[in-house]
DNA sequence: GATGAATGAGGATTCATTCAT
DNA sequence: AATGAATGAATCCTCATTCAT
């Protein structure tokens, strides 16, 4: 058989072609799920939206589950991007929590469809599978728990332990972050970011309180 | 023998009964619907569960859509009640919201499956419709407003516009109780009950942190 | 739940009619495959030619495979009927098998398309699954079994191993339905009985024919 | 330069490399339908496998249905080929019978996946459309015709129709190799030479059965 | 009131075929 | 001539909802 059948004629495959209409869709997609739902979205519709037939959706990917995971995976590398790209240049270890925190609301802010599209991810793949965000979240937690770990070396933060203030500080961004979007606030990300960064780094009272202040009868687990 | 007279004629209606059966339709349904997701819950099992015909179902809820927002509704209801009873016989502030926080973390660490129902609820019926969750924390807002302002006057909390801090700790919490679910981690929201409080009354910081320790060029915005 | 939810009142149960009409569906079933053969078989269209709804035809019937296989069941299960019933009341053994032929024949001239679900069934389902074809004619062995070994020992026929004898005879049955069917022949088989029992019974030559009357170079082989 | 000039101009077209492919396309054909069944075969696949693309069977062949075809025709061709060539050197009738029976088992033997393809054929293309194996048949049936005639007139066969004599033994073969490959028989088909031409030969019986020997009611017909 | 059989709209996926390169 | 990306018709199956009993 090989000897008679060639492989190098015929039309000549461009290379860069299918990565580029691969992100096309992926670009495509992540508005679309975010705007229908993915049990409600018709790959049809977005085929046509995009100007071609459902065939070719499923050339690039094998499944709407897949092109989906894709979609995600495709939107939390553009956050990381953003954060990383946000911290890079910068020193001070305050500074670079603040940018990074302003840097993660404003990407929300301006992809505000992402939040939709971790709310389906969630909603639909919950078992067993792993969300896109949280694999992201975990493997970035390196670099901060270094930071967090300086931080607290050089007295500039009270004695917690550093994995805890992480995970509130994580948990603040995060619960922020969905609230706005569950409960339809106007108001951007961006400009909560100093009371968030004030509430974390200062807390909320004037003076510490502590055990002594709070009710008896709990006291004990504290 | 008109039809008013017959009222008390032969077996007595009871009462009780659709009332009581709605009931467990809506305990079973939040169950179910938490362990499949909405759009893969097929009625007829849920039926076969109770014992029950799904025309029985149409009997009590109009819609597939409408039983799945009672159950939500419902449990809701319950996060309420929970809540306030834990706070009604506590005088100090600051121990009513500590209160408050272990109630409500305590109320999702024994009904798990209710976020779930909360995520669903969001990815389904993200258009237009109210989600039960944020329905009651607006309802809900008044008394947390009187108590932080309170608090406020007494000079126990530093000056930050009451709104705000109300909105950052609901924040907060909520961001914690979602991301233990979205990330599957092991231990008990409540056992983080005074990690969270403790960053919420204290800060990180040991000294407090002013605009003056943050990067220049954000400087404006705040 | 038990205790409120009553499983007696509603609708009461047609006991009968699920089995009527699972054979109803079977029935139509057959003649609508053999017709347009399996893989261009629209359930559709079938559930239309019997009146019914498409989603009905999958309450008896879980898949179009299974279906199917169910539709070929109920053929092999009359073809059997019909040729117990002609050879029961049937005493001397050479009787016995040219009611047996002749039944099967007939069977065949009047239900012709079942013989298109035999081929359908061996087409689609070639890789592992039974064949209820062969499956029934190994479950029916042994009855021809006893008859041929009894002819055998009462010195009615030649010397040959019952096995091989019945096979071979099946497989002339077989193959002439087969080839009358494929070959679009227009006579009925049952009219090839006497044929196919003579040369069964006598062979084609007047005298017997030896290996000495065959070729040399392959009498080693016999 | 007229274009009838250049036909010497150039690289000399290789005339020979069309029907080679085409030949190669055939043999991979033969094995992927059979392996797959004609509604199951993908040609993306069978492309994949020759290492050709697509678009190129296409070339060679209009349609799926017409290489199907055309693959059968193929095999037909190649068992007729190998039969005439067992018989071409051989005298004798009786032997002349033999050495057609046995190459013919031995044909399936090495080739199994050609039954396949007829089950195939006649699965897909039953209304109408003329099968390839029935076709060989009826157009080889002229030498055979002769063969037995002439068996027939030396007296060496029982006095049966020609036809018939030789439908009831082609029928045998067919049948015979059918159920060998729908029933998952082990042994050779050329094993059973003996065997089937035994009984085609010799018959069953030792002694010559006559209608005196069956049922009564049945005497009429035969 | 309850039942559960019946309905049929809806959507994911496949793959023969076309055709620009 | 060969290629392989694109097409879109075709079809299986699910399940919310209805309604006769």
């Amino acid at each position: 058989m090989t000897s008679t059948m060639r492989k190098t004629v015929g039309r000549p495959k461009d290379e860069g072609l299918p990565a580029r209409r691969r992100q096309e869709i992926l670009n495509a997609a992540a508005h679309f799920f975010a705007r229908l739902g993915y049990p409600n979205s018709d790959l049809r519709i977005l085929a046509d939206e995009l100007g071609v037939a459902k065939g070719t959706l499923y050339r690039y990917f094998p499944s709407k589950k897949d092109l989906f995971a894709a979609t995600v995976e495709n939107c939390v590398r553009q956050l990381k991007a953003e954060v990383d790209e946000a911290v890079t240049h910068v020193g001070p270890p305050l500074a670079k929590i603040e940018q990074a925190v302003r840097a993660y609301f404003r990407f929300f802010d301006q992809h505000p469809y992402v939040v939709e599209l971790f709310i389906q991810e969630r909603a639909e793949f919950r078992a067993g599978e792993k969300q896109a965000y949280f694999e992201h979240r975990r493997e970035n937690l390196g670099p901060w728990k270094e930071l967090f770990a300086e931080l607290s070396a050089s007295g500039k933060i009270r004695n917690v332990p550093v994995d805890r203030a992480i995970e509130v500080a994580s948990n603040l961004l995060y619960g922020t972050m969905f609230t706005k979007y569950f409960s339809g606030q106007e108001e951007t990300l961006e400009s909560k970011t100093n009371d968030v960064l004030d509430t974390l780094f200062n807390g909320l009272m004037l003076k510490e309180i502590t055990s002594e202040d709070l009710v008896v009868e709990t006291r004990k687990e504290i």
